[in-house]
DNA sequence: CTGTGAGTTCAGCAGATGCTGAGTTTTACC
DNA sequence: GGTAAAACTCAGCATCTGCTGAACTCACAG
């Protein structure tokens, strides 16, 4: 934990500031936004996220009255995968599956987002109220999509399963990094899987 | 925190114990697995640990140096998930799929069994040796026993795709519990998934 | 019957954590 | 200008954490 800061160790400069001078609030949750998803709920501490923010840790305190309600606030998804999944499934429908995996590990890939997801599903994993969060926005923003979309009966079940494949997919390649998934390139993946989504 | 205990307050008996009288080592060591599935490494305290083992928290270090020790020795996998995978490949080779599903639902939801796995499961997502662990433990025990008996070429991907199947089903069933999933009886959960395992 | 050491507990340090109350600036509005 | 409130910081309480040093108590070898 070594404090690198530039050079100035003199108190911070008090008061409020000016207007544009960077809007603290938004710091914040960005800081907070990383900080959980790189350490969990519990691990991630409010101080950390001030650190983070460059801000004082009272600070946070003053714009969101408790852990929760930062948390709350910094988990507005980050992706948008309800745009994904769509565009996926305006392709021929032969292909749905390839594309859809394609798609997904495509999109995780770029950028942090990879380790936002299992940050995200390690989360869900630890604490109801996220777990619930999670669901929620699978259900209605993903699967319900889907299951209507396709204008299928049992859509629903066919959307968890896939969703399953799907995340079990992210554990493996990105959590667990089990070999060959792990480092196979996204078109051996998809080739792999798509057909299985296909099917579902 | 309620100190729910029995009844008296009187501080507990000192010094050391008839041999007999259950091996305090080993109790510690039962808590301690407890506590980490149902927790998670950083959340699981020593403290909490030695609650659990109905210990003082100073017996817990005089037997592992630290938390880290305790760790390794308590994560001693509970189930064996080899044996369950092994005997789900006796069966006539067209529905190995749906009765993989089926064990291992079954074994998952006896007992305890339910929090360990997905305790697991997020641990792993959380440190990268416990990942390490588990990943070697998937490899080598279940990946590597189903490549082989089965006989193909390209069995370690094949066995890659089904385990990724199978975590995420977890995942969506137990730790996220997804409807309908989370609710449908495992046979009707088999019938879905069955098929997916069997094209891999 | 005595000594010794294994088994167990007590009390506590140093550090981190979530959160609070009161203070200090600064900006906007009239 | 003056003033009210927004934006910010300080210092600290209470509680938790991992870990330690020393003490106490007893089972057993001699």
């Amino acid at each position: 934990m070594a404090e690198s800061s530039t050079t100035s160790m003199e108190p911070r400069r008090r008061g409020r500031r000016k207007a544009r001078e960077s809007d603290a609030r938004t710091l914040i949750v960005a800081a907070a936004s990383k900080e959980f998803l790189a350490q969990g709920y519990d691990a991630a501490s409010m101080r950390a996220i001030a650190r983070r923010a460059e801000v004082d840790p009272a600070l946070v305190h003053h714009y969101f009255d408790d852990k929760a309600e930062l948390f709350a606030e910094a988990m507005q998804l980050p992706a948008r995968p309800d745009l994904i999944v769509r565009s996926a499934l305006q392709g021929p429908r032969d292909s749905i599956g390839v594309n859809l995996v394609t798609a997904a590990l495509t999109v995780v890939e770029s950028g942090k987002n990879r380790e936002r997801i299992i940050g995200l599903i390690r989360t869900a994993l630890g604490h109801d109220f996220a777990a619930t969060m999670l669901r929620q926005f699978l259900v209605s923003e993903l699967m319900g999509r889907i299951a209507t979309e396709l204008e299928v009966d049992d859509g629903d079940f066919r959307a968890n399963a896939v969703a399953s494949q799907i995340v079990g997919l992210f554990i493996v390649r990105y959590g667990v990094k089990a070999e060959p998934f792990a480092s196979a390139s996204i078109e051996e993946v998809a080739r792999r899987i798509g057909p299985v989504i296909q099917w579902h």
